[in-house]
DNA sequence: ATAACTGCAAATCATTTGCAGATTC
DNA sequence: GAATCTGCAAATGATTTGCAGTTAT
């Protein structure tokens, strides 16, 4: 798992495996979110009852991040928040309801045709690519095509 | 332009025109830059010697997004920017490079087959598609290259 | 006239930093 | 034992807010 490759990465880079960054690491292996901030991360630890402090949260994210186990991304809200990079390998398009504001992660083929004809046009080196649709998901569009019989007469 | 659309949209919100509405606007209606952050506009204003309040700035800049004038983007580095919509109109397709920031607008055919491929899949009923491709733009790619040349000794 | 807007300064909130003491290799 | 971490508290920087005075309709 990612114990072992943060622990030879580490290595590497001549830091040390430290019992916060363990914290953190499964922090992220437990939950069920798709994303952390590093507020949420900080909680989770203290849930369990262990001691860890923000700024420690703060550095070891960013450093989880370099070492390419987290992937960072920064919200809409502009809260900074991290995803296991593994849980989502090859799934960077989302599909978003405009409406509940439910995600669905979903793969099109197709990618890579977009990819090379994209780097032809503009000289790029293509390193990441995200595609995002926004729209209204099944139940949405059921449920507002009911409110829009039953209001009928009160619009414009 | 939109000014008229700005006070159209005000009168339907009992909302005012004002002289530091229409300079935040200018702002953006005058700038080559794609994006202004609030702090970039509020310098523009001061600038050409005109008064302005950042926090005025930050209320104007969100109100023109709510309007639909501007789009808010949050930025990798936490910064939030705002870009006039009509100059991005039909080119949600970006491509930017992650090493000096630049972004490029460029439009891909295609587009339209992934979408109806992606309603199917997912029975959404797609509004807006955002695509953004990140890697090197062919500068920076051949300004790494000289560099990694020169340094070639000092390296693992 | 009066509701909406602005400027100011203080408040907030996420994130960063300096440093002294604790920990890992 | 020495370099690397951590925790703490203070600093930062972007954005927000309360409020008293100003302005557009």
């Amino acid at each position: 798992m990612q114990q072992d490759v943060l622990r030879s990465e580490l290595r590497r880079r001549k830091q040390r495996m430290t019992a916060q960054r363990e914290l953190v690491l499964k922090a992220f292996a437990d939950t069920d979110a798709e994303h952390l901030s590093s507020e949420e991360v900080y909680r989770k630890v203290l849930e369990k009852r262990l001691r860890i402090s923000k700024a420690t949260v703060f550095r070891t994210v960013e450093l989880l991040a370099e070492v390419g186990i987290l992937r960072k991304i920064v919200f809409r809200d502009g809260i900074v928040r991290y995803e296991l990079v593994e849980d989502t390998e090859n799934e960077e398009q989302q599909i978003i309801c405009n409406q509940c504001g439910k995600a669905f992660d979903f793969s099109l083929d197709k990618i890579n045709d977009l990819l090379k004809s994209a780097e032809e046009k503009t000289g790029f080196k293509i390193e990441e690519v995200q595609i995002k649709f926004y729209g209204l998901c099944p139940e949405c569009q059921e449920r507002l095509e009911r409110i829009r019989k039953a209001t009928n007469s009160a619009h414009i």
